[in-house]
DNA sequence: CTCAGCGGGAGGTCCCCTCAC
DNA sequence: GTGAGGGGACCTCCCGCTGAG
């Protein structure tokens, strides 16, 4: 069974999600947890949370339409009366009262972007003087680390293993500011090298090793969070998705002024640039024409590319 | 607080959907939880393991990038190298010996979609003969009751309370059949109570109300289960959902011929009916020209309409 | 029929610990 | 470091029951 040859066999890339028997609901649930978590960074239980948050506005719009009625509710979503009354009450707290309810809100969790923010102001760098703010090394010494370090480093000192965990528990704390005291969760170890683990892995944070430094040093390597270079890209991703859904809702429920558009054709390779081109320009010119300014608000979403399957 | 105008108070409609602080991602799982559960008539249950799957598979994903290393893996979604184990055993036994993890699958739950089928097939009806099989009714009896029903009915016979109750839990056996053996649930009352309760709320089944029948009496009316008249466009659209999310991973992974089209502008009420249908027959003209059998395989996804926010 | 309450059980998310390789 | 095992807390979902209006 286990042989060397295990991780060749099972090495199942991100197409066999297409494989899967999913339907399309699923396989946009899948798109959804691959960014928001690989990408993203958000917990295992952030996603769960916030899917389980669509789930209860989900039911407590059905609610609304069943003249509140917790038994009718519950029966059509085979959830207990009960259980439909706290979801009633919590997402009503939301709404009415402002409680932020358990959601992705950010495209990165807060504790992750904010690192960068909280470590230049708590441990501040002067143009001139050493990075590295510890008596145990010789000027020379600390010249010579300072040389190893990337370029264009952020306005930051060094930090060590203690200062870092440090920050990781101020950072903790800040990015519960905004909760109600009664969901505020003490940080727990786990959680710390959750936080640490990922902030290295991204690359924001990168540990300085050498043996000159007796315990570990950390310095911070940029001024964003950004585990990928696509971090963009996959950002404007999701709107555009949230965007296309939005659109047609209104294209389901028969709104005047929506349209959807499918085409499937095949071209020839030599074609496929040129075309593409033509169409952007197309487009373009299309929506410059009809343009008026403080007509009716208009938005076109599209997306052209390899058609799959069959 | 308790007022007469409650109900008016708190007559939150779709829109405040897009009046909650959520992320873009969130709107995603929101468009996503109303379409499966209300017009879909998934359970509630039934949406958050879905979720949880994509979840799962995200981990999994990840857990192979990582080298097959739980403990990476835990750290970077905060879960215990446990419970990382437990969940690459399962998506696992679900890729390669095609386990069914709990997904969406259909786009309703099968049983919903699978009981006019059933009730065709166990209480068939012939023409000429009395669609009510009840001795304790005069011909003439019948007549006056089957008059009363809607036109053109399936070739189904009317249940009395108790033929549909067995019917249900047969269906609910015939909906397990795919399922492993361990993971069969036994139909409890409340689940009984969920799925009648959808049969008669989407209008699929009719109760049979008259003061000369004792116990109530039940009708199939359609030959598919159809909760609403935008049944096909709701799966239209989460269908278009997932290709246009699929067509923009390839934009994010930069691969060659991969377009994506975001046009924001205003329009002139009066012309707004024109620029859409110049729009429409200048894309499929563009499409033609192009279009080139046996060549490379292409889609075009779009929607345009009115523009929220600002 | 609706609403209300009280049980129990299973499973999942979290927390922490030790021990062998 | 990693895998594997132990413990326990808490919550949610799911099931069943009874009683008050």
């Amino acid at each position: 069974m286990a042989s060397l040859s295990d991780s060749a066999s099972a090495n199942h890339s991100p197409d066999d999600i297409e494989a899967l028997p999913a339907s399309a609901a699923d396989q946009v649930l899948l798109y959804l947890a691959l960014n928001t978590m690989k990408v993203g960074g958000h917990r295992y239980g952030a996603f769960l949370d916030a899917a389980a948050t669509a789930a209860k506005f989900s039911i407590y719009s059905t609610y609304l339409e069943q003249g509140r009625n917790l038994r009718k509710t519950g029966f059509l979503y085979h959830v207990e009366p009960k259980r439909v009354r706290v979801i009633v009450k919590e997402v009503e707290a939301a709404l009415e009262e402002g409680k932020a309810l358990k959601t992705l809100a950010s495209q990165e969790p807060y504790y992750l972007v904010g690192l960068p923010h909280l470590w230049q102001e708590q441990y501040p760098w002067k143009q001139g003087t050493s990075r590295i703010d510890w008596n145990g090394l010789l000027a020379s010494e600390k010249e010579e680390l300072e040389a190893s370090l990337p370029d264009n480093l952020p306005q930051a000192r060094l930090l060590n293993a203690f200062e870092f965990d440090e920050l990781i528990v101020l950072l903790h704390t800040q990015s519960q500011i905004d909760l109600p005291s009664e969901r505020r969760i003490s940080l727990s170890d786990a959680m710390s090298e959750h936080i640490k683990f990922r902030l290295l892995h991204s690359g924001t944070v990168m540990p300085v090793e050498s043996p000159l430094l007796k315990i570990p040093f950390y310095v911070l390597t940029r001024t964003t969070y950004a585990p990928r270079g696509e971090r963009e890209r996959v950002f404007a991703m999701i709107q555009d998705v949230a965007r296309f859904f939005q659109l047609l809702q209104d294209w389901v429920a028969e709104k005047p002024g929506v349209m959807r558009i499918l085409e499937v054709f095949d071209i020839a390779p030599a074609d496929k640039d040129a075309a593409l081109k033509e169409l952007d320009v197309m487009l373009k010119s299309w929506a410059d024409k009809y343009h008026k300014d403080g007509g009716f608000n208009m938005i076109l979403q599209m997306a052209v590319g390899n058609r799959r399957g069959e």
